[in-house]
DNA sequence: GATAAAAGTTGATATGTGTCAATATTGCAT
DNA sequence: ATGCAATATTGACACATATCAACTTTTATC
């Protein structure tokens, strides 16, 4: 019989693709979490994990790159925030209805670990730093929500892509030029507008040399002028 | 020296104001809530708590009403949630940074209970229920916030003010008919509008008889009618 | 390498929404 | 009661944004 899935494939002690989240954890409780983990790769464009289903499991982002957003109205969708390795995905669902309240998405090849929820919790009521340093990051996911919505409901067009640009820049990639992994779509999916928009934007952007964008990468050239435009709305 | 404000108006202990969440406290637990905290009386229109602000209490509201909403660009403000009693206000900034993450104001005269958040903290670690349920309401405030920003950002004036509306008759008063504390201002907060585009779309439910507006009320006439604006955006 | 499918681009147009200015109304304080 | 300030209302207008349709470019597939 194949082996379909590798239910093993790295132990957690040692290993260097955890969330740092996890460096909380004594090696015993690292151990449980190695015994009730499942550790899948997906390939880009793959869902990891559908809105609304069953939360069996919290996620460990070990590589690779996600999109995690809310699927709204219509078809259209809000990206909540971009995954980058080592991130841990959890969500509110974990203690309101062991549901999944967005849709996370590959944008590369990205590994990914399974951890059971309950397991997960368990360790939470026992091990009080590993739960301070979890509700201060969900804390913090959940103050991002908060200045989205205020930046998507309060500003235009142009001060929604700026503010788009500027997270990718300073928060997930941390550099001034990197490959575009988001698609236009995507790119309008995060500043709440049509994709046509968000293109026109992006190439008034270019016109007046704020940014660059050429065979899939994008360039902050001009910095100041982009967080003049975040500022004015 | 006159005393102005009042220390200990009443004991914890048997306290039919307090929020739900603490009767997972036991006698000890309560009666360490009852000797650190304070209790205050607001009048309608009085500032609560101001955004930014440190985090010193967690707050409990006993009687009233209360909005409350992140101040954000020039001004505007974007309204959470609106606080009814019995209920507890906590928010991101008790495991982040100990700031208030949201600005709380007085509708009608309240009272207020200001629950040490140290005091509060302990007891969380001691007590797995109450954290249970504390955990469960806070993820609970986060899903509206996922909710009220995907309406914001996915629907029209109409169907924006037809869900505050929806949420007001639903969730807060639970009847087809309640005071009007909020002023146009607040239900165009409450919807991501102008204050005049707020009135104009009322108008236009009043013309088309879904709700009644007089003498400081608002009565729900056609809820079907408004649902399905709410529907299709 | 040919073909189809997907993604990106563009300008024209229609619609949604905010701003402004003028006016009416209400609430509050003396 | 009177006057003042805050709130509410209205219509005209300008601007922001989505939609549509046509087209180009890129990517994937056989």
């Amino acid at each position: 019989m194949a082996i379909y899935f590798d239910k093993s494939p790295r132990n957690c002690i040692g290993c260097q693709c955890m969330s740092s989240l996890f460096s909380n954890l004594n090696s015993e409780e690292l151990e449980l979490v190695n015994a009730n983990k499942i550790h899948i790769n997906f390939k880009a464009g793959e869902t990891i994990k559908k809105q609304g289903t069953f939360m069996s499991h919290v996620l460990s982002v070990n590589s690779g790159m996600a999109k995690l957003y809310i699927e709204g109205i219509e078809g259209r969708s809000a990206i909540l925030r971009i995954v980058k390795p080592t991130s841990f995905i959890g969500g509110p669902g974990i203690f309101f209805d062991q549901r999944h309240h967005y849709t996370i998405t590959a944008l590369l090849d990205s590994s990914v670990c399974f951890i059971d929820l309950q397991v997960f919790k368990d360790i939470l009521k026992v091990n009080q730093n590993f739960a301070d340093e979890f509700l201060k990051d969900f804390s913090r996911d959940v103050l991002t929500v908060y200045n989205r919505l205020i930046y998507l409901t309060q500003k235009q067009m142009p001060g929604r892509m700026a503010d788009a640009l500027i997270y990718l820049f300073d928060e997930i990639f941390q550099q001034k030029k990197f490959p575009m992994l988001l698609s236009r779509f995507d790119l309008a999916d995060l500043s709440a507008m049509s994709r046509e928009s968000a293109v026109k934007i992006l190439r008034d952007f270019q016109k007046e040399g704020l940014v660059r964008i050429s065979d899939h990468e994008i360039e902050l050239l001009d910095e100041e002028a982009l967080r003049t435009i975040s500022r004015i709305g």
